[in-house]
DNA sequence: CGTAAACTATTACGTTGCGTTAGGGTCAAT
DNA sequence: ATTGACCCTAACGCAACGTAATAGTTTACG
């Protein structure tokens, strides 16, 4: 017979699991001391084998329980469901993984595009730390040349030339409030949503279809992207994003 | 402004979720009325859908927090990591859904094999019913040429057939109960261990190593052989299984 | 053999993200 | 004014223990 202490060395679990499974009837120690405490068995050890074994596949104690209550339960058809239960649980894994993946890329590529007027209000040593840490970032894993590329055309802009952006970034904002009442589908709405599309080309960047989409996920997805379009009318950066999601979509069609 | 109803009815949220992210701090409404009721703005409901957004990734309430206050947050990083973790989660599960398929095969093999006198004192019906229920979910999966040939086996055989395969169980329970001082790896143990796996070869089907390894493991997973086994002499399962282990462990490296 | 160290016990709060009553005000319409 | 429909706070519940806090027991050492 062995006290708890022996029980949690040999099996591996804790003290306080013993006395939670000793609570809960999972596993009730064979013997009592007249002082109370638990002495268990061999018996109470391979059926502890068995909780651990079962527990290893996720099942909760519960299940475990019956599991082990009710011998002639039918173990075969528990472990084919659990295993659906887990196979279901991998793929929404999956995509969870495929969203954040894809939130890193626009992540890298909008950072690259959209960091310019989007810290315009900020100090300057922030954004150039910011620029740092997202450049190597975005290089290593995004490919240097594509990078380099923007950092290139962007770097040789004068300030004149990023107030001309700037104004240009105003105007079409003032364009897509005007038409914010009428919804994003609103053909004023698209030319503007599709000029943006055009000046993003112009000065920083090939705007594909898929990256365009992605910059209007970013509008509301990143707060500071949201907060700062926002400041301009509230509920513009949600606007903007569907707007810009009906423009792909329209363009992808036609294609 | 919208009132909890309706900002549930617009994020799919529940009011109960309302309260929460109020409570915990992670959405405070803009506005309040006098009488109490929360006023929730569009910049609440884009907030909401920042929120639903990092919580379809699975990260923490704490965590988007975290990211939503402060917006200089290196939320690339953090979703890095967060990354990791969720592939750490995929290979978790994957792992344990092989665990599950083996089981599941095991069982599928192993019942067959020893059923006959893992049941043999229980109800005749009950007997009937356990074997057609895995004869047929053995037979969909493991296919049925196989189990059709057991079954041809088990099927020929008279109540004294019977009655000879129980006595020579007993007689290998026997010698290897007399070995369990010596551990496992004893020569008389292993001895009986072969003999056993001899037995099951001539009397129901090949055992190969594979099949007689998992054999073992239900001998200590599964309750019903634990009980069974164990009524000759207390952790007899146990050992038979390391046994068993060791027996096979060797036949591999001899081969 | 006495005492301190090591172990044991019970009780109960903390964690995560809400669901779910329970008990009671508030607002709009009839 | 009464009736719904809707709002509020408070508080327990769930899963599986971790982590004290308080107190009795056993064991080892001098």
């Amino acid at each position: 017979m062995y006290k708890v202490k022996e029980v949690a060395a040999i099996t591996g679990v804790s003290v306080r699991t013993l006395h939670h499974y000793d609570r809960i009837g999972l596993l009730e120690p064979e013997g009592i001391t007249s002082s109370g405490y638990r002495l268990y068995s061999e018996r109470d050890l391979e059926r502890m084998q068995q909780i651990l074994f079962f527990k290893e596949m996720d099942l909760s104690l519960q299940e475990i329980k019956e599991i082990l209550e009710r011998p002639d339960f039918d173990r075969h058809d528990t472990l084919r469901k659990h295993k659906d239960l887990l196979l279901a649980k991998k793929k929404r894994l999956e995509e969870m993984i495929q969203t954040v993946d894809k939130t890193l890329r626009s992540m890298e590529r909008g950072y690259k595009m959209a960091d310019k007027d989007l810290f315009k209000g900020f100090d300057m040593t922030e954004i150039e730390e910011h620029q740092k840490k997202y450049s190597e970032e975005a290089k290593q894993k995004y490919g240097k040349k594509a990078v380099e590329k923007v950092e290139e055309r962007t770097s040789g802009y004068s300030p004149e030339d990023w107030g001309d952006i700037q104004a240009k970034t105003e105007e079409i904002y003032k364009r897509i409030i005007a038409g914010m009442e009428h919804g994003p589908e609103n053909p004023e709405v698209q030319r503007a949503v599709a000029d943006w599309r055009q000046s993003i080309t112009d000065h920083y960047y090939d705007c594909t279809l898929e990256i365009y989409r992605g910059l209007g996920d970013l509008y509301v997805n990143d707060p500071r992207f949201t907060k700062n379009i926002d400041k301009y009318q509230t509920g513009l950066a949600a606007f903007f994003k569907d707007a810009i999601h009906f423009y792909c979509d329209q363009q992808e069609k036609d294609a």
